[in-house]
DNA sequence: AGTGCGATTGACT
DNA sequence: GTCAATCGCACTA
């Protein structure tokens, strides 16, 4: 079996650097390594909740799986905005999803982030969860919107201002970063579009996937 | 205006 | 492992 996983030293999220939009790589693909390891910080009035990406997948220009195929829509319109954007949908009517706009303005594509490693804000993190158990909080791309309450009302945000939503520097990603096929979609399956820190526990999706 | 369908989750056999 | 819940939205007419 691998070795432990290290939990990342907790971070005070009042002092953690935002991120620049120019520090995000333009091209989809490398947003979605890039982001791995950078924190998400979400600041509701009762307290900041905070979470290190651990799992994303890309969704790039052209991809039939992409809410952007078709064009914009009211749904994904921004998926086409500047980088750095909240797009947020939900899924079968239950889960929120939170994705991250790339590319160029004008430029339907982005990544979903799938999940998180839980920082600040635990207790916040379970109430809105309705569950104890760590590695169930953020665990799933549904989960951690849930457990950071995120929803269609957070769609459009800067993530790169600070705001109810936005993206902070973290620890570098020592450990090294897997890639997989995409998770629960049937267009484009098999492209290796899905991100991961190899070994943390809180990344969702089969064991089969996370090697 | 009606219809079909998910970038999921949680409950259950 | 299987499967239903649940609803906004894109698509067709």
């Amino acid at each position: 079996m691998g070795r432990a996983y290290v939990l990342t030293p907790d971070r005070r999220s009042d002092v953690a650097a935002l991120l620049a939009r120019a520090d995000l790589p333009v091209d989809t693909i490398a947003l979605a390594s890039y982001l791995l390891g950078k924190v998400l910080v979400r600041d509701l009035p009762e307290a900041v909740v905070t979470g290190r990406i651990v799992e994303t997948e890309a969704y790039v220009v052209g991809d039939a799986a992409g809410h952007a195929y078709r064009g914009m829509t009211p749904r994904n319109r921004a998926l086409f905005l500047e980088r750095g954007r909240a797009y947020v949908y939900l899924a079968y009517g239950v889960s929120s999803m939170l994705n991250v706009s790339s590319e160029a303005a004008g430029i339907g594509a982005g990544v979903l982030v799938r999940a998180l490693e839980p920082l600040e804000g635990l207790p916040i993190m379970r109430r809105n969860r309705g569950v104890e158990r760590l590695l169930d909080l953020t665990r799933g791309p549904g989960r951690l919107a849930a457990a950071l309450r995120i929803d269609r009302s957070l769609d459009g945000v800067d993530l790169c201002q600070r705001g109810p939503l936005w993206l902070a520097h973290g620890a570098e990603v020592a450990d090294a970063i897997g890639q997989s096929a995409r998770i629960g979609i049937s267009q484009d399956a098999d492209r290796p579009l899905r991100f991961y820190v190899k070994g943390s526990p809180f990344v969702s999706g089969p064991k089969a996937l996370n090697v």
